[in-house]
DNA sequence: TTGAAAGCGGTACCAC
DNA sequence: GTGGTACCGCTTTCAA
């Protein structure tokens, strides 16, 4: 027997029922919900009136009806590397306040996976959207271009940004470091790095550290490659037996990242070689493992929040720059790095 | 000079443009979408209409329209620990097959902030939702309660879930390891934790800690509570010297994460103290950094990636129970750990 | 300051 | 196998 009220089936309560209970019109909820000017009064009741019902409001009809989503489509390639978990820290730490909601995936240093995630997130018709890397599949790319909506490439700098870029060049930044062991008087250095193509991250590093060997004249390049992406801590100690296996007299290693150093002078300890004296290892990324390893690691510090932070900013001003009609003037930003002397190098 | 047929002022394709495209109605490309049954010739020339324009659904109206969005919310207390990426993972690996969209955040071990985020991800009325932990605030309970969707705590065995858990228990776990330690022949054993109440898993290693102590006989339990969490490899050098300063004759030390054992087996380096020799360390967690540290580092191995895994299991269960209309059993499905004996201990 | 009507872009349902 | 129609829940627009 229901009764002749209650005619919806259940469910959760909606703007009509908030409306009724209130004694006022859809819109006027509305235009409470959204912080319009009305009158203290009616406010008060219709708040009365959500609190009561438990009303949420649905999004999904709110942006289909405005036109426009309350998403910030994200892609990393690993949330569990801390660069990526602090880079969206940064980015939420920017975009929550302005009430816009992550939409986080991981590629897993996989473009065709990047490719899947950016049409699925697509479908959610994000404001705008965050990814990792210049290196994407030409699909990706026109997908994104015909999406018509702010694109900031995060982590590095590309020559042909597809729109915005945050970043900095992990070309030169490896150079730096390069620079940073040879001034301190080592002579024969190596370089451990994952064996992937698909960590451009690294291969730029990579890069780095041969033309600066080369031009410093230090011989040839001493390059182990091994190992997927992420480079996680399991890394340093087998790349760092093989560099030793193949050239015994190198007196110092550069790393691909602080967490392949931390593996490599673990496995030094193994083998009695005391770092620095013996042999000296360099990271990349200024992790948390390198102040707190013994010894602590020479790095290369990278504002890996401040580039979540800027990226952040640059999609709020892009957005805004939309909404006034103004140009969407494309830049590439660029983020410190600093070399850290520590106890390792 | 605007052209007769083109009315809509720009903007990406709809749906009826590509029924107009493909000379069929929307319904038809609706059904191509979705995978209904289509005559292979229509489904051929939709498709390609489809590509031709680039059309992208709007997942926002589909979610309206058919009264059921494709998200699942996931609220963990820290995204850049490994524990916890790890069970995002898990989630991924189980419900993106199934067409279902993450919707991540991370309520940096803040009850507050869970319960705006729990809101929040509520707008957009996801399928099911995953949070970390038995300890919400009353006003999460409510509001979920209210939304009526299935609901799965990781990571603990509350005793009255409010629908259905994936976890363990960290009291018997942390009580293992004691046992673990004593039956080594240690004594006078230590526990280092964070300061704060928040992290209710770190607070039940403490419980069982102190409760297996005074099982065991082995005198007042000796507790270090320092720093914040998420617990991180800074966390265990002062907290092990505080530690020593206060108990010197200490002879073993449990850790309430892997990150703070290593922090502290460093701390032991740096005072010349040799581990297991002079101090034995155990850490919890089998995070990356205990198979790599040297010494290798004793723990409590708990299967992060399937606490994810299975949590994504019972929320497709509970998913398909609802909609084939069959109970909505809940329940608590008890994940595994394992002592790891290694090296520190 | 408030209300009524139209419609956002899809899907459910029922005819054909 | 395919098309027409109503409608999901909200915001826009315009009128009162």
């Amino acid at each position: 027997m229901p009764s002749p009220t209650a005619v919806r089936p259940a469910g959760p309560p909606r703007m009509s029922d908030v409306a009724r209970l209130a004694g006022v019109s859809k819109m006027t909820v509305s235009r409470v919900l959204a912080g319009h000017s009305v009158a203290a009064e009616t406010r008060a009741r219709v708040c009365e009136a959500i609190d009561q019902l438990g009303y949420v409001a649905d999004a999904a009809a709110g942006a289909l009806s405005s036109g426009r989503s309350e998403f910030v489509a994200v892609l990393v390639p690993s949330l569990s590397s801390s660069n990526f978990s602090d880079t969206v820290r940064g980015l939420t730490d920017a975009l929550e306040p302005h009430g816009l909601q992550l939409l986080l995936g991981d590629t897993d240093y996989d473009l065709e996976r990047e490719e899947r995630l950016v049409r699925s997130m697509l479908r959610h018709q994000p404001r705008c959207i965050a990814l990792t890397g210049s290196q994407h599949t030409d699909a990706t790319r026109k997908v994104l271009e015909r999406s018509a909506i702010p694109v900031v490439e995060m982590w590095d700098l590309p020559t042909h940004p597809i729109d915005t870029a945050v970043g900095f060049s992990n070309v030169r930044a490896a150079r730096a470091m390069v620079r940073h062991l040879a001034e301190r008087g080592y002579r024969r250095i190596g370089f451990l790095v994952g064996a992937s193509e698909l960590d451009r991250r690294g291969l730029d590093r990579l890069k780095g550290y041969q033309a600066e060997i080369k031009a410093l004249g230090l011989g040839e390049p001493r390059v182990v490659r091994l190992g997927e992406s992420p480079i996680t801590m399991s890394h340093g100690g087998p790349a760092m037996a093989a560099l030793l296996e193949r050239w015994p007299d190198t007196d110092a290693v550069m790393c691909v990242s602080d967490m392949s150093a931390f593996g490599a002078i673990m496995e030094c300890h193994r083998r009695g070689l005391a770092v620095p004296a013996d042999i000296a290892v360099a990271g990349f990324g200024n992790f948390e493992v390198a102040t707190c390893c013994h010894p602590t690691i020479t790095t290369v510090s990278v504002d890996a929040y401040g580039i979540g932070r800027r990226t952040g900013e640059a999609l709020l001003a892009a957005l805004q720059a939309r909404d006034g009609g103004g140009p969407t003037e494309s830049k590439s930003i660029q983020i410190d790095y600093t070399i850290i002397p520590r106890e390792s190098a």
